[in-house]
DNA sequence: CGGGTCTTTGATTAGGTTCAATAAGAGTGG
DNA sequence: CCACTCTTATTGAACCTAATCAAAGACCCG
C-alpha cells in the first residue's frame, strides 16, 4: 500500500522533473475536460450535498505545460483556478524584476483570489509541472453561492483558509530560524503529499532551491546547506530533488534558535522564554541534534 | 486645515498613549451605538447604492478600552469587526506564549475574517487605544450579499484585499532589509493616517517598539536604532511615540541593502543587482544617507 | 517619589548572506 | 551517442546585518 503510493509518486515525480516526458501515455486523466459540482467540492474538500446532482453545471479544465504562465500581474481578473493535478508557484515581482514566491499550489488548492479586489491579478502563477486546472469563472463562483446556499459558507471559508495560510507564513518568516523554516516546509510538503494520497515519507521536490529560498525568505545556499545538515543528522535523506523524511516529529518540533522578536514579559508568568540557547547537550544524542531540537 | 488635522490627531493620540484619559469627555462619538448600511459602506470604502436606504438594517457598535481583548484564539467565531475608531493589533501566539503581531487594524479595517474557515478565531485582537467597533455578525454579513447583490462582490473584495495585504507582508518579510521594513512601515502608517483625514506628516505611534518589531520581524532594539538612524539622516523626526515624516519619497524608495533572496539571473539583463553595498560615498551626501537610498 | 514599562544606546556575537568555485544533471545538436 | 551548454545544487571562506546581552534614561502611574 505504502509502497504503491511511493511508486506512484516517484514515477510521476520523475516524469515531472524530466520536463515533458517523452511519452504522455497515462499521464493524468488527460482527456478530462469538465468536472461537475460534486467533483469540484471533493477537490476543494468541501462537504457536498444532494442538491448538487445537476450535471448541467459543468466546469471546464485547462492544461498547462511546465513553465507556462497561467496569469500575470496586472492582467484583468475574471477567473479563479483550482488545481486538479500538477504543481505550480505563485510569485510577486518587485521593481527590480526579482521574484518572491508566495505559494506552491497543488491538488485541491485554489488560486487567483488576489485578483478579486482590484479586478486584476496581484500575483503571477507559473506551472512547475504539467498541470490540469479547473477554471472557475468568478461570476460562476459567486452565482454558486446564491444557487446553492449550502455553498455560500464554503466560498467564504475557502478564502478564509487562504488568509490563515498567509498568516502562518508571516508568522514563520517573522519568528523562525532558517533551520526551523526549512524543517516546517518539509513537514508541510509531506503532509500535503499525504493528503493527496502520495507517500509522506518519500517525495520529489518540484521546485528549485532558489524557489524554496524565496518562499522561505532565505538564500538558495542556506536552503541547500540546511538540507545537507538535516541529512547528516539523519532527519532526512537528500539527493537532489528527492527527499526522504526520516524523523517527521523532529522536524515538526525543531526549535527556532532565536526566541527572536516575540514578547518576553507578558508571557513571562509561564515557563516560556524557554531553554536558553546556551544549554549544553546533556543527553546521549549528538550535539548538533540536540541543539536543533525544541526544549 | 492641515494644522487642525494635526492638532486633532495629536490630542487624540496623546490621550491614547496615556491609557484611559482621566476625562473621557468628548472622546469620539461616544454615544453612537448603531450604524446603517450606508455608513457601513462608507467606512469600508465600498460604493453604496440607492437600494441601501432602508434604515431598518442597523449594525450595533461596541466600545473597548485600551488593553481589552476583542477575541482570542480558539474562541468560537460568529462575528466580524469593523473599526469605527481607535487602534488595535491582531496577534498570533506560538507554543511558548510569544506574540507575533499580524496587523494593526484602524478605522475602516475589517478583522476577524480568519475565523470563518474553522469557525474559531485563528488570531487574537487587542485594543491599543479606546475603540469603537461595528459588530458584523457573520450571518448578517452573508445575508447582505444575498439581499444586496451589488454588495456581494464587495464582500469578496474586502476579503481579497486582506489577502493581498498579507501577501505584501510576506514579500516584505522575505525580501527587505530592516531599514526598508521600518521605512515602509512608516510610509504605510502615514498614508493610512492621511486616508483617515489626519496629518500624514506628524503622528503618534500607537504601538510599542516591541510590537512594531514583532510586526516587521525585527527586535525592538533594531526598530529603535533604525528610527534613530532615520532621525539623524533627517528622513524623520522621532521623539518617543511621536513621528514626523520629513522625506516620504526617500522612505518609500529606501533600498533593501541585501539584494537578498531574490533571483539574480532572470533580471540580470538589466542594471539591477544594483550598487554593491561596498561602494563608497562619492557624492556630497553624508555616507549613511547615500548608502540608504535606492540606486 | 518609587516601581513598572518603554526607549535608547553600546558592545559583542552569531546566523545567514555574499562571493566564488566545483560538481551534477538535463537538453541540444552534430 | 557524445560533446557542449545551461541550469541547478553543493560546499567553502569572508563578511555583515541584525540579534543578543547589558545598562541607563524617559515616561507614566499610583
Amino acid at each position: 500500500m505504502g509502497a504503491t503510493q511511493v511508486q506512484e509518486n516517484r514515477s510521476e515525480a520523475s516524469a515531472m522533473s524530466m520536463r515533458l516526458p517523452p511519452m504522455e501515455a497515462g499521464w493524468q486523466r488527460q482527456g478530462k475536460l469538465w468536472s461537475n459540482l460534486k467533483e469540484l467540492c471533493a477537490l476543494l474538500r468541501i462537504p457536498a450535498t444532494s442538491t448538487m446532482n445537476d450535471d448541467d453545471l459543468l466546469f471546464q479544465h485547462v492544461q498547462f505545460k511546465t513553465g507556462q504562465r497561467i496569469h500575470t500581474i496586472g492582467q484583468p481578473f475574471d477567473t479563479l483556478y483550482i488545481v486538479h493535478s500538477g504543481f505550480l508557484k505563485t510569485v510577486l515581482i518587485d521593481e527590480y524584476g526579482n521574484e518572491q514566491v508566495l505559494s506552491f499550489p497543488m491538488k485541491g488548492d485554489l488560486f487567483g483570489v488576489d485578483g478579486i479586489h482590484t479586478r486584476r491579478y496581484a500575483s503571477e502563477a507559473v506551472a512547475l509541472s504539467n498541470c490540469d486546472l479547473v477554471l472557475l469563472p468568478f461570476k460562476k463562483f459567486t452565482a454558486l453561492g446564491r444557487t446553492h446556499i449550502e455553498l455560500e459558507h464554503a466560498m467564504y471559508s475557502v478564502m478564509s483558509r487562504e488568509l490563515v495560510r498567509e498568516q502562518s507564513m508571516v508568522s514563520m518568516l517573522g519568528a523562525l530560524s532558517a533551520e526551523a523554516r526549512v524543517a516546517r516546509f518539509l513537514v508541510s510538503l509531506s503532509e500535503r503529499f499525504a493528503d493527496m494520497g502520495y507517500s509522506s515519507k518519500l517525495f520529489n521536490l518540484r521546485m528549485t532551491r532558489h524557489e524554496i529560498g524565496s518562499y522561505l525568505g532565505l538564500t538558495l545556499e542556506t536552503v541547500s546547506r540546511t538540507l545537507s545538515a538535516f541529512n547528516e543528522i539523519g532527519l532526512i535523506t537528500v539527493d537532489q530533488r528527492s527527499i526522504g523524511i526520516c524523523d517527521a516529529d523532529a522536524l515538526r518540533t525543531l526549535r527556532r534558535l532565536p526566541p527572536s522578536t516575540t514578547r518576553n514579559r507578558q508571557a513571562a508568568g509561564r515557563k516560556n522564554r524557554a531553554a536558553p540557547v546556551t544549554d549544553e547537550p546533556s543527553g546521549a544524542e549528538p550535539a548538533t541534534w540536540d541543539q536543533l531540537m525544541s526544549a
